[in-house]
RNA sequence: GGUGCGUUAGCGAAGUUGGUUAUCGUGCCUCCCUGUCACGGAGGAGAUCACGGGUUCGAGUCCCGUACGCACCGCCA
């Protein structure tokens, strides 16, 4: 055994005590005949002192060595209130160098140093720093209490397979050549939404799984190529059993991490949140709620406004309190050009402050009508009103970005509320322009509302589904639905998607297969575990909860991968590959 | 596929309207120091200014391209 003890342990209480201590030199600090060295290992850092019998046992030892010390505890005069160790330290009398280094690119102690770069580059030296090793030990503790619940609760935790069949709808899989099968190829899952369906069909009526998922799209600061999903799958549920059992595991995990108690799961149907939030994932920790103001402007003399409500469209508008002496017309100008990537026109606002109008359609709108705008809005001195004249789906979008983008730049949003909301009745599906079809909005299998099942196949464009997502604090935590477990249905659904029944077979003929076989209600969400860490860690980046991640570009700039591989390798699996320009 | 920002000693940054020896902090090395805990003091080494091209008497600085990184839009059933 190297070690009795680890770096994060001893207290007061050990004073007097012999201890050997392995770890990291963090720090040394040499007074000359007396040297003290920031011992670190994963629970912490304890301080070990050398005293002028044993300095010359450590003057070659530098930062980032190896070290494994014997000593004795003893109390500090001055204790160091930082530290946890911080009463002790331990007076060495013997150390070994178990291994040396070389000064590292990134100075260990110094937690600001270096960019994510350089980090990622020596991911193996970030993580013996705090941040990135608190937020992996918090992943830990979170993966433990969800098998934990789910097991008490009767879930099965089931393996499925990482070599997969393609799934030709939705994102763009990773794939994999077979060297048996020339020509052919497996795929990395997606999720593992098939098998989880099958297992159902195989009677394992609650099933879990953390499971890793792939998708080949590009990445986003909350997206990573491979992820890792908690999948759950219950039989002979609905909404409400699923939705509860998530509930359950999300308080205890709130619990645990956070020592929150009093969370609470709104229900908000698609539509709504689209309306007041102008987004499916609203971040629901301030209000600033939109609201339709299309019907003030029906008459109006402004040219934009009447064209848009002639158009068909809509005038949404967005007040925020007291903000009129914070914005400033630079910061319109930027909020201007921040809607037009969302394809809006352009964002017009109004303050009201000292009982006057003014603002970008001060001039363009009537006395009457601003002032009918102030009071339907409830407008008090000092606030600003935001608008977007557009499609329904463009102003609804656009606004949404600006009342996020409002909220945490004015400061509307408590950092340390944790705002959960179950997001119900999607739609069942949407059209692809690119396609020029209607595509499923979730996945082909996502059972309709019953009130719409006679829309199925007629009616697409108001058609919802019993598909669902939670989301916290604005991120998509989960999605799910309740699934269709009966083949005639599924089968107006893939003719609804265009998908002959020749087809549909080609595609997924095993699993349809498979539901002639006696089929279980069932419904199940798929957990996506980063997300939920980052919540819980205070981090808007993906790449800090997981351990070796990789770049925007999926690019791993520690191992280099993905790399070229030998003529050999490639011989094996039949592939040439075609040079691009 | 698109847009924006960035790239200067090991690391993090500064570098003005283009101007002669590229600055600061930290880390690293040497020496001094018996109570530090961001130890202190003295000295030293360390830069193809991402890469390629252009403008200019002269480019870290201006222009074009490339690579890489970050964020966003598209995309992510």
């Amino acid at each position: 055994m190297y070690r009795d003890h680890t770096c994060g342990e001893l207290r007061k209480t050990d004073e007097g005590k012999t201890v050997t201590l392995c770890g990291w030199v963090s720090k040394r600090r040499n007074l000359g005949s007396i040297v003290f060295i920031d011992l670190r290992d994963r629970y912490g850092i304890t301080q070990i002192t050398f005293d002028e019998n044993n300095s010359e046992k450590v003057k070659d030892v530098r930062n980032e060595y190896v070290i494994k010390v014997t000593g004795k505890v003893a109390v500090k005069e001055n204790a160091n209130d930082k530290l946890a160790t911080g009463e002790i330290e331990v007076i060495a009398s013997d150390v070994e160098i178990l291994s040396t280094s070389e000064t590292t690119p990134m100075i260990i102690a110094d937690e600001t140093d270096a960019l994510e770069e350089l980090r990622l580059k020596y991911r193996y030296l970030d993580i013996r720093r705090n941040p990135i090793k608190e937020k992996l030990l918090v992943r830990d503790k979170v993966t433990m209490i969800v098998r934990n619940i789910l097991h008490e609760d009767n879930f099965v935790e089931v393996e499925t397979p990482i070599l997969s069949k393609s799934t030709p709808e939705g994102a763009r899989d990773y794939l994999v050549p077979s060297r048996l099968y020339k020509g052919k190829f497996y795929a990395l899952p997606q999720s593992p939404q098939i098998y989880k369906q099958l297992l159902m069909i195989g009677g394992m009526d609650r099933y879990f799984q953390i499971a890793r998922c792939f998708r080949d799209e590009d990445l986003r600061a909350d997206r990573q190529p491979e992820f890792t999903q908690i999948d759950m799958e219950m039989s002979f549920a609905t909404e409400e059993d699923i939705w509860s059992e998530v509930e359950k595991v999300m308080k205890a995990i709130f619990k645990e991490v956070k020592g929150i108690t009093d969370l609470t799961f709104p229900r908000i149907k698609y539509v709504d949140a689209m309306d007041k939030y102008g987004s499916d994932k609203p971040d629901i920790r301030f209000g600033n709620e939109m609201v339709n103001v299309t019907d003030l402007f029906k008459e109006s003399n402004f040219a934009v406004f009447k064209n848009c409500v002639a158009e068909g469209g809509i005038i949404k508008a967005l007040v925020f309190k007291n903000a009129a002496a914070n914005l400033s017309r630079k910061k319109f100008d930027e909020l201007n050009e921040f809607v037009k990537v969302y394809k809006a026109k352009a964002l017009a606002y109004l303050k009201y402050d000292n009982n006057e109008f003014t603002g970008s359609v001060n001039n363009a709108l009537e006395q009457g009508e601003k002032e009918a705008l102030r009071d339907y809005l409830k407008m008090e001195n000092g606030d600003v009103v935001m608008m977007i004249a557009d499609k329904k789906a463009i102003a609804e979008v656009a606004l949404g970005a600006v009342r996020k983008k409002m909220g945490e730049e004015l400061g509307l949003i408590d950092k340390n509320k944790f705002a959960f909301c179950w997001i119900t009745e999607f739609p069942m599906y949407e059209y692809s322009e690119e396609e020029d079809r209607w595509v499923s909005a979730h996945h082909p299998f996502t059972a309709p509302r019953d009130c719409d099942i006679d829309k199925l196949t007629t009616d697409q464009a108001n058609c919802y589904s019993r598909a669902y997502d939670l989301v916290l604090n604005g991120y998509e935590l989960l999605s799910g639905s309740v699934r269709i477990h009966n083949s005639e249905m599924q089968a107006k659904v893939f003719s609804a998607l265009g998908l002959t029944p020749e087809k549909a077979k080609a595609k997924f003929g095993f699993f349809i297969d498979a539901f002639k076989y006696g089929a279980p209600p069932h419904c199940g969400v798929g957990i996506g575990l980063e997300r939920l860490i980052m919540i819980l860690t205070g981090t808007d980046n993906i790449k800090e909860v997981v351990a070796f991640p990789k770049t925007a570009t999926a690019y791993c700039l520690m191992s280099d991968a993905p790399n070229t591989v030998d003529q050999d390798q490639l011989d094996f699996l039949g592939i040439d590959i075609v040079k691009q320009d």
